[in-house]
This record gives C-alpha cells, structure tokens and sequence, in this order.
DNA sequence: AGAATAGTGTCTATGAGACAGTATGAG
DNA sequence: CTCATACTGTCTCATAGACACTATTCT
C-alpha cells in the first residue's frame, strides 16, 4: 500500500477520519424500507442520515460494521452457530465514500455497508441520535415526485439525507436489487421460516413490480438449494394453507431470477 | 457518517491513514496478467506488491487512483473527450480493506480500485519502486500448484505478494470474471480496433476456458449496442480476414455472456 | 494443397413468460 | 357460495451449446 510514491512524499500522508455507514434494508408491508436515524447535532442537524460512527483502533471493518448494527438495531450478523436472539441480517461492504468536503468538519472516509434484515426488529434509536425510522426507501429518495403508478400524497415532503446520504443509500439500493438476482440473498429479508408467497413479495417490494406467482413458484422451487420444505404449512396469507420453506445452502443461484426489463 | 455512536466519544476517532492500491489487469498472450511493483523499502522488501499511493489532501479517491494509474503505466482512466496519449483504462472502485496490523507500520485504510488496460504499454517503474512488471495472475497467486491443465514449469516460485495484497488480487480478478459476463467491460482489454477472435481470445483468458469461436462470434455480434463494424478488416492472425470492430455504446449485455460452469 | 482463422447455418435442449385450470382454506 | 391464495400443467418463443459447412488468406 505505501509503494510507488514517486517522489516518496511522507507529507502526502495526512490523518483521516475512518466511519463506517450502513444501508440497513428491510421489507416493510409492501414496500422496501431503510434504517433513518434523525441528526442530533450539526451540521444537518434535525435531519435524516444513515447510521454509522467511527472505526475504533482494534476492530477491523466488517466488525466495526456489525457493531454499528447491533448498537442501531439489536440485530447480529449471520452466522452459523451464534444464535443470535433479535434476529440476524445479512452484512457486506458495499462502497467506500471519501470527497474532500462530504463532512465540513474534517477530512472523513467512510466506508458503507449493506445490510439486509427480516422485518421483525423495532428501531431502536442509539445513544446520540434522537430517533430512528424505518422509512421507505422511495421518501428517502425522494424517488416519487412524478410517480403515475405508486400513490402517494403523503404531507411529509422528502427532506434530503444528511451529507451524500442518498447517494450511498441509492448505491446500496441497486446493489440490494442486483444481488437477489444472482444470490439466495433475498430470503435475509424473511423469517427463518417463510412461504414462497412471502418470498415473492420481497423481491416485488425490493423490485418495484408484479410479478407471476406461478412462473414464480416453480421457478424457486425448481433451483435447487434455494429452499428446503420444513415440513410444516401456515394460513397466514389467508387462502390455502402454503408450504413452509427455510433458506437452503445455496449461495448462488443458478439460474439466475433476472428481474423484468423495464 | 458521525452519528449514532452510544455513548458520544470523541477519543473514539482515531486518524488512519487512507491510501488507494491498484488491481491493473491486462491481456497479454494468453493469459491475465497484473501489475506489480518490487517493494524498495521494509516491511516486505524485495518482495512484489500491487501499485498504490496515499490520498493527498485535496483530492477525492478516484482522483487519487487515476494518479496513481497514470504514474505507474501512463495511462489515462477513459473518458469520451479527453484523448489520451498513451491509451486509456477502465477504473472503478473495488473494495476497501482496513484490518488492523494489515500494515505493521501504522493503521492503514487501503481503498482498492480495479484497472482494466490493453496490452499497449511497456510498464514503467514510478519513483521509489525498483521495478514494475507484468505478472501472469497465476503466479503471483500461485494458483498452478496442482493443475494438470496448465502446463507450468517455471523456476520462479511464487512468492506471495506482500501486505494482505493476495486477497485484494484475487478479489478484483473475481470482479473482472464477474463483470464482463454482464457488461461490455472485456473490450477495455482491447485496443481502439479489434476483431471477434481478438476479444475472444480476452474472455477466454480472464475466465480460463476455451469457448467456441462459432457460437461466440453469433452472440457477441447479436448482442445490440456490444460492437459496432469500425469498417476495416485485418488480418494480422492469419487467416480469412476478420472484420474490425470498435465497442458500442451499450455498457450492460442484455442477455448476458455467462460463463460456462466448471 | 494444406493449415489457420473467419463467418453462417442447423439442430436440440432448456428456460422464461403467458395463462388455463385445480386445490384448499376463511368469511 | 364467494373469494383469496397455493400449486400444477401446457404452450410458445428465445437462447445456449454442439457441430457441419463454406470463405479467404498465408505458406
């Protein structure tokens, strides 16, 4: 990493400030909803932001990250053998943010990272920030201005999120839209046990559009290690009782589930 | 980005130095090669590392990766309008990577970009570096220990990359598979003017397989938008003539090229 | 002529999308 | 009964992979 410096500068190294920011996604009634938390101070004080705090000095990226999470929402990392009691969600890194100017205050670096979550947990707001939301992702971006087909004519008009908020959620966004395409990553947004109906409404509220339950259904089921049965059936969707299924082993997806152009 | 810690501590932020390390990917013969400098100086002295510079102060980490780039190969990042000299690369943003200790020197956050270039230019030591090279990506991940296919015999033993620069490697190589099954980015491998077989010959060495030329000729010029005729024809392979082809404007393959499995 | 590469055509298996039709619950 | 959801089956079209065949150059 400090190679190549041509001349060798040591002035060039000057000290940043190292944040970790997190896209905390997750599928609320029908629509796909980010963790908010409300600015306790300035600058952009009173407004919306995504949550985040510094890197400490002994933890590496994706732990500072996971501990970001835990602290904003009780939620744990996924991973086998830790039985978390909240709920668990899935956590990568998603992009490193780092403009001269993002923070008025000082010279900051953060890196971003998704997470993805099964709707269960209520916000709970930590420490410094004086309140926190699920809010639809389309308020946040302030996405629905000319919208024809979503109606909304909600009072609250989409106060823009602190420093380059959007663009980082927007970026963790298409990056949550493109992954379940390609990965079984659509079920970290349901319970540990979920119907292929609940399923499908993840990935029309992650995507924005209808899709066929029955091309739907066999094509889930048909990619193998997507989802096993776990035997029992559940009404709670009204209708004939639906098969349970947990998430299988399966990783990639093969076939892909491409989403609809346009 | 500074917000939401519990409780609010300001000895919490403590400075990292941020630098940016190039993954420089290339096409030469036939096989995926990487840029790699020989480290002048401890830690890991003597040994070959990836290219990489601290963030100076007023510039943002594109910027600084498209310094860094020009400085160790001359060549300029794409971009329509500005014509370089030298020949352009495809540069994006691929991971960041901030274990502590990963540098034993200091708290290092290193931004890792991913480089995509022709084989045009001879690669030039920058400044400190006692030397830069193209490396066959498989020796310097030494990943022909057991293989049978690949007939390798060299001297050389290979000897890892300094730092946690292995990981970051391998990381933008997978990237570089992963992109080009979905978008036009294996032309950043060719020159202005290629062929079919030419760019052929690119897939096939980044995803270390043979395709078939018949049907790889059918789906690349049905793809719309992927190439469009330059006019002229070559014959510098040998052979019927091939037409010369320049990229399209598309930037995303619909359908995509996958890579065949296994 | 023979080798090498370029390019076209043809067949087949597979999967996506459209949609008919049946199954099983709640009210 | 009606309605809502779950699930199965069938048809058609597009595409991938395998491979025969022709075209055009060089040695």
């Amino acid at each position: 990493m400090i190679t190549g410096m041509s001349p060798y500068d040591p002035s060039a190294f000057l000290p940043f400030a190292v944040t970790v920011d997190l896209v905390v996604l997750t599928v609320r009634g029908h629509a796909l909803c980010a963790l908010a938390v409300r600015r306790g101070e300035p600058p952009f004080e009173g407004r919306w932001a995504l949550p985040g705090g510094f890197v400490r000095g002994e933890e590496n990226l994706a732990e500072a990250a996971a501990r970001e999470l835990a602290e904003e929402t009780g939620l744990c990392v996924q991973d086998p053998g830790s039985d978390a009691p909240t709920g668990t969600a899935h956590l990568e890194q998603l992009a490193t943010y780092g403009d001269p100017g993002r923070d008025p205050r000082m010279r900051v670096v953060s890196v971003a990272h998704l997470a993805l979550a099964p709707d269960l947990p209520a916000p709970r707001a930590g420490g410094d920030a004086e309140g926190a939301r699920w809010a639809p992702v389309r308020d946040l971006l302030g996405e629905d201005l000319i919208g024809g087909d979503g109606a909304r004519r909600d009072a609250e008009p989409p106060a823009p999120l602190a420093f380059d908020h959007a663009r980082i959620l927007a970026d963790g966004v298409e990056r949550a839209r493109s992954k379940i395409e390609y990965s079984s990553l659509a079920t970290a947004f349901c319970p540990s046990e979920f119907t292929v109906g609940e399923l499908r409404r993840v990935y029309e509220a992650v995507w924005g559009v209808a899709l066929d339950p029955r091309n739907f259904h066999r094509k889930v089921t048909g990619t193998p290690g997507f989802l096993v049965p776990s035997g029992g059936t559940t009404t709670r969707q009204g209708g004939r009782p639906a098969q349970l299924f947990r998430a299988g082993g399966a990783t990639v997806l093969n076939p892909p589930m491409l989403r609809p152009e346009i």
